[in-house]
DNA sequence: CAGCTCGGTCAACGGCTGTAGAATCAAGGT
DNA sequence: ACCTTGATTCTACAGCCGTTGACCGAGCTG
């Protein structure tokens, strides 16, 4: 038999739902972080009841945990030439696209362990690929500073909206940057090194 | 004999108890957040009751405010003839003393709303005093982004604990931070793309 | 059809929170 | 001396939190 349109089977109807109380997580999380953000809220935001969510997710953190899971596309495409551009194609991503994702982790790392454990995985991964491409002593410690500019730049936008960043367009911070990004990533030799 | 040495009169014994509130609060706030942060574990650790914290400071907000006012040592001396020196100098001290009062409001920002006003009162202070001082039109641009670049090398630093900033010795950090400050704060009026 | 599964609801519990107010007791002025 | 002031404590309340377990009813399978 073909497909009764009006029907939904239960496991569409669960992902509908299970999707729904993600996005409404997110929100919260990225709205006002973790401990601000309850089960009831997010379970009213999504239209149903708060023993659904601990039934779908165990716990609270649980939900966080999903709720903020960083995607594959977070991480800077490791086969560039380039790591000053490829950080700035990046950033130029984040400054453009809606960030309630990042905002999610973000808001809650200050205060919450194991946000702060996430940031700190995406930023050492882009961390490593930034040290292993600058060939210089120093590199971890150029490459933290990268990350941490960077780091500072997305707050100052999307969570401080400090007057004169909130509304830039993001051309014009990435000119203004990228002697920045530049500067940190060249180590003092010859640009565009290939190697195994 | 008016003063027993052994003496201690009553405005003296409600300063430091006030005093010792003010401190378990801080560190409180620095550690965990606004949030997490408990009137109850506040008192325990300043060795008082809790309905005292209430009688002293009326409220937990008014307590936080209390112990997170920014002392004007935060604020970057206007007098300075170089902007990037300034900042500079103003980083060094930031990454050499004890960060908890800076933590305290940091660590707060992202989910209380009077801290996150806290932050951006001290960030558009040394934002004014930047742009002022850059001649150039995207200036404000400009300071927002040298205002978040240090926020992030601090946040770096003291709370996300980044491999390779966080034991790094501070005149390292300034030196390679140098020419990027420099960079930003020199208007030079020529965007020009220096050559692919 | 019967029986099991499972999405979804409801009511409740125990714990923690900020806060209020009465009670206690030593200090200090008169 | 008395009586006031003020530092400090105790007890308690009301509300919100995460979490639980019983329950209902519609889909699925045999």
């Amino acid at each position: 038999m073909a497909n009764d349109p009006a029907r939904v089977t239960r496991a569409q109807k669960r992902w509908q739902t299970e999707s729904r109380i993600l996005v409404a997580a997110r929100e919260g999380f990225a709205r006002s972080g973790y401990e601000r953000t309850t089960i009831r809220a997010v379970a009213e935001a999504a239209q149903v009841d708060p023993g659904l969510v601990m039934h779908y997710f165990n716990s609270k953190k649980e939900l966080f945990l999903k709720a903020t899971a960083v995607s594959d596309d977070e991480t800077v495409s490791d086969a560039s030439p380039d790591v000053a551009e490829a950080l700035l194609a990046s950033l130029t991503d984040r400054l453009v696209t809606e960030p309630t994702a990042s905002l999610a982790l973000l808001r809650s790392m200050l205060t919450h362990e194991e946000a702060r454990e996430g940031v700190r995985r995406v930023t050492a991964d882009q961390l490593e690929q930034i040290s292993r491409s600058i060939d210089s002593d120093d590199a971890e410690l150029r490459g933290s500073l990268l990350s941490a500019t960077i780091l500072g730049v997305i707050l100052g936008r999307h969570l401080l909206e400090l007057d004169g960043l909130k509304d830039a367009p993001p051309q014009e911070i990435i000119d203004l940057l990228r002697p920045v990004v530049r500067g940190l990533a060249a180590a003092d030799r010859d640009p565009g090194n290939r190697g195994s």
